[in-house]
DNA sequence: CCAGGTGACTGGTCAGACCAGTTGATTTCC
DNA sequence: GGAAATCAACTGGTCTGACCAGTCACCTGG
């Protein structure tokens, strides 16, 4: 060990716009600058940071890459603050995907564990106030079902972060979103082959139905398997015979 | 439904900068640019692209926060590319946690799911080699495990990811290891207060065997408890009452 | 009272300049 | 001849100032 203690830690070199990035940023994630708000423009932050204004541009930009802000040419009231989302998430989620540092089959396989986990860990935590949120997300799709696919999928979403938010573990049904997004970006044409809309929508409001009942009952882990196995039948035929192997070990 | 089909999507104002991040990072994610590789140099990008400077250094400074390059200045070679990492999601998760959209607890937890489903998959599929390299790590660990801390550190990250790498989810390796960054960064001091490392490391070892034991006899569902417990066990003083309750609905 | 024009903003882009750091070849000194 | 100092040609980081195309508030003429 030097003479001293603890060795010194290599300094990094930071750079201006991320100085700017970083101060905005902790305002952000902070609660200072809630969601809704707006920035200074530009040029006044220009003035305030006593930086150029193409510094304050690459701080925005990284933010906006962030999903933290967003900016539109032409708002005379400046860059409006988004706060933090699954943004960031599905962004770096997709770029592992399209990598293939991570299959379409990992990407599902993942998600059947944060979905099958959240189920489960809503069975043991639920309160009657999620139960009827969940009911009624269920009650929307019943009668969206035959047409109406856009509102149907919407339905759906709140379903699972009612039983996101139940399982007192925002960061499941978070991820799980981006997870499904991120897939939805890499197989979209594949989606679009759904053969009948109508027949796969009844299918699901039984299996939600079902994941409910065993919510309702505590019973995690028939829940976890339900959220699991809906997975299974929806993505088997969509992905390739590896992965499918995959899928079938995280039936569990 | 619009006269002639489908109705038309919103189109969204796509601005240079952004094109030109996305043909980079295509380059990046489709492997035609490998990590260690070198990007032109900005102006020659500029003539390439045919934008202005500033234009290209916004594409650069997204690549960069999104940890895909890493810019030195002076480099002669030009910006270095670094290809897909967990970086990503690293920031993403601890930007959700520094906002309490999810906290240190959730964070936890959901590594606790995590390594805990991980560990199971790794005792479904395992391989001879997958075993070998982790009893590697553990008996690296136990070499150093007096003093040296930080390679000590390493050889246990080394572990985790022969597991991940055994379950055949990078995502789920991935994943931990970017949960497990963004809690150290958010709660760094506490764990510099941890009394003896010396014991610490010492119950890790023990910890590590019987996960690899649990594993090799094919137990899933012992080595995803043990997985859990080990979280468990080393976080649960170091967080909230409330967010310990959720760790322990989180065991299972 | 309202339609339409207009001007003062906004962010997006570009060009050009300078600085500081890095590097490698060149020169200088032993 | 070889090692050390020097220098020139890069790099990325920053700043300035300019222009464009949107957007919106306001004002004016019907």
């Amino acid at each position: 060990m030097a003479a001293g203690g603890v060795p010194f830690q290599p300094v990094r070199a930071v750079r201006a716009y991320e100085r700017v990035a970083e101060e905005i940023e902790n305002r952000i994630v902070s609660g200072v600058l809630p969601p809704g708000s707006r920035l200074p423009g530009e040029r006044e932050l220009v003035s305030q940071f006593g930086v150029g204004r193409s510094t304050v541009r690459e701080a925005l930009r990284v933010l906006e890459s962030g999903g933290l802000v967003r900016s539109r040419p032409g708002d005379p009231l400046g860059v409006e603050v988004l706060g933090v989302s699954s943004e960031g998430l599905t962004r770096a989620l997709g770029r592992l995907t399209r990598s293939r540092v991570a299959s379409v089959g990992e990407l599902v396989q993942f998600r059947m564990v944060l979905d099958g986990e959240s189920n489960r860990l809503a069975a043991c935590l639920r309160q009657e106030s999620d139960l009827e949120r969940m009911a009624e997300q269920i009650a929307r799709m019943e009668e969206l079902s035959p047409v109406g696919l856009r509102a149907f999928s919407e339905a759906d979403a709140l379903f699972h972060q009612a039983v996101a938010e139940a399982s007192g573990n925002a960061l499941l049904g978070l991820c799980a979103r981006a997870v499904h997004e991120a897939v939805v970006g890499v197989i979209e044409q594949k989606i679009a082959a759904v053969s009948d809309a109508g027949a796969w929508m009844e299918r699901s409001v039984a299996h939600h139905r079902r994941v409910l009942e065993a919510i309702r009952a505590g019973d995690g882990e028939g829940a976890a398997r339900l959220g699991r196995e809906a997975l299974f039948d929806y993505y088997a035929d969509l992905v390739g015979e590896g992965d499918r192997q995959l899928l079938k070990a995280a039936l569990g």
